[in-house]
DNA sequence: GCTACCACACTACCATACAAGTATGGTAGG
DNA sequence: CCTACCATACTTGTATGGTAGTGTGGTAGC
C-alpha cells in the first residue's frame, strides 16, 4: 500500500530550491548576482546535481538566467513583467472578488478575519516581512474559498516578479495602514454580498503594489532592465 | 563581446523537453503512461541527465508528476484545472480584446488576417492538428498586439491542460467552422473598434473549449483524475 | 489453499568525472 | 604604449556509477 505519511524529509533538490527562491525573493540575492552550481553546492552542502535541478525550475520561472558556458545569474527585474502581473491579477482578482461576494464559505470568512487581526499585529510591531507573507495569504484565501486555488498559484510565477518590486519598496516607503483599511473593506463588502464596492476596492489596492515604479528604477536603476537587451 | 549569433544548435535538454512534452499535449503519451529516466534516454539516444532535467520541467507544470523511488508518469487530465484554464481566459482573454479594440497595430491587424486565411486552408484540407496550431497564434497575436506576451506565456501553462481535453475533444468532433467564424468575429470586431461585441463573442468562443467535458469524461475515464485522489 | 516472508528487478536520487565553451590576465612582438 | 595571442581558471552540459526506497513474484511454512 502506499506509504501516504506524507511525514517523509524533504528532498535535497527541494530545499536547495526553496532556499534559493527565498532569497531571490528576498533580494537578499540582489538582481543580477552571479550564481554558480558549484558555488552553491559547497555553500549548501550537497553536490551540483541537485543545485543544478533547482536552477532550472527558477530558470523556468524567470527568477533566474542561464548562460551556457558563461554563468548563471539572478533575473534583473523586467518592468514590463512587473506591469503584466499587475494587469493579470486586476482582471481575475476582480472577478474573483465578485464571486466571493456571490457565494463565500463560513470557513474562509473566518480565516480572513483571523488574518487580518494578524496583520494589525504585525503592524504594530512593524513587522514587514511578516506582513507580506500575511498580505499574499489573504489574496490565497479569497481565491481558495472560491474554488480557484489554481488559479491562484498560476499567478504566483508572474507574482514574484511583482513582488520583487513590491519588496523593494517596503524597504523605503511605509504604505501599512492603507493597504490594511483596503483589505478590510475588501472583506466587508465580501461579508455583505456588496460586489461593486468590492471589485472596485481591489482594483486600487492592486494598483498600490505598482505605485512609484519608476521612482523605484530611478533609484535602483542596477536591478532593472535597462535598454533593448536586458542580460547583465 | 557576446557571440550574439543564436545559431547554437539547441541542447540535449531543450530537444528532449520539447519532444515530450508534444507527445503528452498530443496524446501520444497519453495520461497515466508511465514514463522512466532510464528508457526514455535509450529511446532518445541520450544520457539521463537532460532526461531527468526534462521530467524536472514538466513536473513543474503539472505535465508529469514523479513519485520518488515508484516513477514517473504522464498526469492524468484534472478538471479542475480545465474549469480555471478557461476561467483564467475568458477574463484575460475579454480584457485584451478590449484593449484592442481601443488601439491595435496595424502588423497585428495584418498578420490576423492572414492568420484566418490560413485557418481556411486548414479547414478544407480537414488537418486539424494545423488548425490548432493557428488557433493557439491566433490568441497569441492578440495578446501581441496589446503588449500583454507575458501574459499569454503565464496563460500557457494553465492552457497545456486545457488543451489536452481540447484534444482529446478533436478527434470526435468537428467544430471547426463554428471555431473560425468566432475568430472572424472577433478580428472584424477588433478592426471596428467594437468592444462590447468583441468581448462578448470571445467569452462565447472560449466556452467552447470546455462544451461536453463531462461527455468526455465518461467515454475516455481512464485519462481523467477521478475521485479525492488523482495518482495512477 | 492461504498467508507471511524474502530475493530481485525496478525506480528516482545524488555524487562524481569528463567534455566543451568562455572570460581573463599575462606576455611576446610590434 | 598598444595589440594579438595563448595558457589557465573558470563556467555549464553531459555521462555514468552507486545508493536507497518500492513493487512484485515466487516460495517456505502453516
Amino acid at each position: 500500500m502506499y506509504t501516504n505519511g506524507r511525514a517523509q524529509e524533504p528532498s535535497a533538490r527541494e530545499t536547495v530550491y526553496a532556499k534559493l527562491k527565498e532569497q531571490i525573493l528576498n533580494l537578499e540575492l540582489a538582481p543580477g548576482t552571479a550564481l554558480s552550481e558549484k558555488e552553491s553546492s559547497l555553500v549548501l552542502g550537497v553536490s551540483r546535481t541537485p543545485v543544478r535541478e533547482s536552477f532550472v525550475r527558477l530558470a523556468q520561472e524567470g527568477l533566474v538566467q542561464v548562460l551556457p558556458q558563461r554563468g548563471t545569474f539572478v533575473s534583473l527585474i523586467d518592468p514590463a513583467l512587473v506591469e503584466e502581473a499587475r494587469f493579470m491579477r486586476e482582471h481575475l482578482e476582480r472577478a474573483v472578488v465578485r464571486l466571493a461576494c456571490a457565494h463565500f464559505p463560513d470557513s474562509h470568512l473566518h480565516a480572513l478575519e483571523d488574518n487580518l487581526a494578524l496583520q494589525l499585529k504585525s503592524i504594530e510591531r512593524e513587522d514587514d516581512r511578516r506582513l507580506f507573507e500575511l498580505d499574499e495569504a489573504y489574496h490565497r484565501i479569497l481565491f481558495e474559498g472560491c474554488g480557484k486555488l489554481n488559479t491562484w498559484r498560476a499567478i504566483g510565477q508572474m507574482n514574484v516578479h511583482l513582488n520583487r518590486s513590491r519588496m523593494l519598496r517596503l524597504v523605503a516607503d511605509r504604505h501599512w495602514r492603507h493597504l490594511y483599511e483596503q483589505h478590510e473593506t475588501i472583506f466587508r463588502a465580501v461579508k455583505e454580498g456588496d460586489a461593486d464596492r468590492a471589485e472596485r476596492v481591489m482594483q486600487e489596492h492592486l494598483l498600490l503594489g505598482v505605485r512609484d515604479l519608476a521612482h523605484l528604477m530611478d533609484k535602483y536603476p542596477q536591478y532593472f532592465i535597462s535598454g533593448g537587451d536586458g542580460k547583465p
